[in-house]
DNA sequence: ATCCCGAGGG
DNA sequence: CCCTCTGGAT
């Protein structure tokens, strides 16, 4: 298969030959609410998604909600994240959202992008996943899949994830931009490993340049 | 650039 | 042992 010549080519060719391969891309982040999805999310920095699913039912039943957290007392959160890693700042930061949610938004998740990016331990790549899977609104998580496979991919010469969100939203339709992640994302976990790339089993070898074999 | 900082894979 | 796991703040 020929390579397409632009950027944004290759980016609509991958969309077209992920969304084949895995046409029911989800966030695998457990989770009921916006809210629970923000907690969960803030935890998955720098760990699996499987290992906070193991923590979020015990902290979702100790504080089912931001009113709840915002309570907590930190020891008691820490004890319940440490496994997840950085448990420490993630206590902090989860506990201080709860905080924020309730002293400045009403104990609900902000929409907005300025908003959530105001929240303790929320970046882009978070407030992204929170817009585009709980709340339907436009966003392109851009984590270490996504930079690693579009930078492999000859997409985008960037490394920094937010120039690589700002110059890939173009490439993607608004409607499309969580679900391109979310491919991505399974695409890196399951095929593009990092350390070690399946090449021979990746539906976009035809075209990527590092797929030496 | 550096720190946070646990668990699992190769 | 070294690297990676859906990063964010300083």
């Amino acid at each position: 298969m020929a390579r397409p010549r632009t950027p944004k080519g290759r980016a609509r060719r991958t969309h077209e030959l992920l969304a084949e391969e895995y046409p029911e891309a989800v966030c695998e982040l457990d989770h009921d609410n916006p809210f629970q999805l923000l907690v969960a999310t803030i935890l998955s920095a720098q760990c699996t998604d499987k290992r906070v699913n193991m923590v979020t039912p015990d902290l979702f039943a100790a504080y089912p909600t931001p009113e709840k957290l915002a309570e907590a007392p930190l020891a008691h959160v820490e004890e319940l994240v440490r496994s997840t890693g950085f448990f420490a700042t993630k206590a902090r930061n989860i506990v201080g959202m709860a905080q924020d949610l309730v002293n400045h938004f009403d104990g609900q998740v902000p929409g907005k992008m300025s908003d959530l990016v105001s929240l303790p331990g929320v970046g882009r790549k978070t407030a992204n996943v929170v817009r585009s899977v709980a709340l339907g609104l436009p966003g392109l998580p851009v984590d270490t899949h996504v930079a690693r496979i579009t930078g492999l991919l000859g997409i985008t010469e960037h490394k920094d994830p937010v120039k690589i969100e700002l110059e890939l939203n173009p490439m993607v339709p608004a409607a499309e931009r969580g679900e391109f992640s979310l491919r991505l994302i399974l695409h890196g976990r399951r095929v593009c490993i990092a350390r070690r790339p399946r090449c021979h089993e990746c539906v976009l070898a035809s075209f990527c340049p590092s797929a030496g074999g």
